[in-house]
DNA sequence: GTGAAAGCGCTAACAC
DNA sequence: GTGTTAGCGCTTTCAC
């Protein structure tokens, strides 16, 4: 078996004219016996010595070339805010797995929450001919950049994360639905001063979950004041800054938090435990987002869990029709349903410190 | 301004043609003046032409059609193991970053540590004709998968993971030497009694962890146990489990646990609770990674991080090395070096509930 | 059922 | 300094 080299010393590739030839065939009954859909066209006898000859000869057809002749690469590219984000995490796993069964690859890329990468990624997409795009780094000035996708003729869905004013699929999660989920429970252990930790205004998620902490407060007669301040990131730093000011206003300070935020959360527990105060025996704190770990802290974190995998998978799912048949008229948006996850951060109002959870002194 | 559409209704895309129409030049002019190597080959007033009718057309280069013609995609395979790692997320931060740099796009494929989904990656990747591969993904079994890469004459280089036997450079941490650090930090704690929870052996990375603890404990001069098990992932349940393990072996038990990664060592600290010893004051414990949350958990966590961003910067610059000029005559392998972090988890031997670290009770 | 021919969009070697 | 020509490796009409 001697092995071509190339001038510098790489093992030249195969085409398919190599294996044609050594199946005595042309090039192009060698592309249609190794096409599945078109292998019923060429006789079972040439397939078989096709096959044994690219098997022999170890080839394997060129996607580039391919995409290029097809104008249609297999390619995803999938836009993310963070590469260290758990969500994310889920996310890319759900959408790579579906992606995979039907042959297509994911192109992931990470904005860090910056606009110009953002941009400058769409701008890399369209260049490499992806056949479509799944964003879950969009946020609120983010509309005009999407849409340099959509004029371009690239299919686009948006997950997890979605901003208004772009006529495309979104598959999110109910953050609505958590946000009432998390603070039904707090209401329900008969909490009254219950206030919110909001995250970042221009991520429609968090003004989602504003809205559903409002209008359960609302249903359940409560107060509701304006949030103090809103998160910059969704961070342990600025959930201590957001609760220093909460603590700073004076009057009855809360016996009940929800943290937009799991980070959030700690930094808000964290700044209750430096004022002197318990969680959850003073004070109760709902996170969101479950992140891995939050379970192991002290007091385990009750927080909301997101089915973020699955809307990956489903956001895959949705793309695909889009690239492989027709854009539907009217673009779904699909919602996937959060889940409370109770643990030892949150406790009834005046329960006492018997009830308290954690990794037990 | 007209805008052209495909059948499928579709907009067409402008292509060198287009512009050099334009122009009024030929395409070929147009392929000079765009690209920055070429573009002082043409004169300076129809490259102007040339860009205005570019820019007007709002043209941008089939990047397919360029990996077609130049036998060079602009693309690198990346391979971890998992996206849910932090330290995945670290490292392809860091490669992204630097080959950016280069006009290099990412792409990066999860092998969730099954063999049969690393090779079936690494088909994919030449299929797609990368230029090189980073993998982080690699374990005892993947070196013949690995080589078929090195066959196909695609540059390798393995980042934070290696194997014995492939010819490619290893850009790592030095886990030997963090491993002495964490293992020193005990015994100069008073400690005599010190125990290992092991990881996977067949992950190198954990091996050189056990190299540096069984050294570190000679040279101090102490009893050193073969593990009483290994994990088999890096996870809370195994570190559950081994740390039993450590318990029901009988004889006096440790003072100090090194455990190979910070979950087994949150699920050894879990163990040591519910057979209730308190850590630290009865036993310290060393993890491995510096995850995100380790410093919120009660205690705190000692231990040991490593600069993967870093590793990852250098894997791809060791690797654009490759691609773009020749493979070194012997390949390079850099060790970059962990720090140890000192928080609650660890205490000097009998020193008592008063150096508590945590959340403060 | 198979072959011939054309061409996806680009770049590079070669002319002039 | 610019145009001409060829061709990367593949797929897909169109013949027969």
């Amino acid at each position: 078996m001697t092995e071509e080299t190339t001038p510098d010393g790489a093992p030249r590739r195969g085409t398919i004219k190599d294996v044609a030839g050594a199946a005595g065939v042309h090039p192009s009954t060698v592309s249609r016996s190794l096409d599945p859909t078109q292998a019923s066209r060429v006789s079972a006898a040439t397939r078989h010595r096709v096959m044994a000859a690219a098997e022999e000869l170890g080839y394997r057809p060129d996607r580039v070339a391919g995409s290029l002749r097809r104008q249609r690469t297999h390619t995803v590219g999938v836009l993310v805010p963070d590469f260290g984000n758990p969500i994310v995490a889920a996310l890319i796993r759900g959408i790579s797995m579906r992606l995979e069964r039907d042959g297509y690859t994911p192109i992931a890329l990470e904005s860090q929450d910056q606009h110009d990468r953002l941009t400058a990624a769409i701008g890399l997409l369209i260049d490499r001919r992806v056949d479509g795009v799944i964003s879950a780094a969009t946020r609120a000035g983010d509309a005009r950049s999407l849409r340099r996708l959509v004029r371009a003729g690239v299919p686009v869905v948006m997950a997890v994360r979605w901003v208004r004013g772009l006529d495309v699929p979104v598959i999110a999660n109910d953050d609505l639905r958590g946000a009432v989920l998390a603070t039904e429970h707090l209401v329900e252990l008969g909490h009254r001063r219950v206030v919110e930790l909001h995250g970042p205004t221009d991520i429609e998620t968090f003004n989602e979950r504003g809205l559903g902490f409002r209008s359960t407060l609302a249903r359940a007669g409560l107060d509701y004041a304006e949030p103090v301040g809103y998160a910059r990131t969704p961070s342990v730093e600025e959930g201590r800054r957001l609760m220093r000011l909460v603590l700073e206003r004076g009057g009855d300070p809360p016996t009940a938090v929800f943290a937009h935020n799991d980070l959030t959360a700690i930094g808000a527990i964290e700044i209750l435990h430096e004022a002197g105060m318990r969680c959850p025996q003073d004070v109760s704190v709902v996170g969101y987002n479950d992140m891995p770990l939050t379970e192991h802290l002290a007091p385990p974190l009750t927080t909301v869990r997101m089915p973020t995998a699955e809307v990956g998978r489903v956001a895959a799912d949705t793309l695909l029709g889009l690239v492989e048949f027709q854009a539907p008229a009217s673009p779904v948006s699909i919602s996937l349903q959060p889940r409370l996850v109770v643990r030892g951060s949150t406790a009834a109002l005046g329960a006492g410190p018997e009830s308290t959870g954690g990794l037990g002194e």
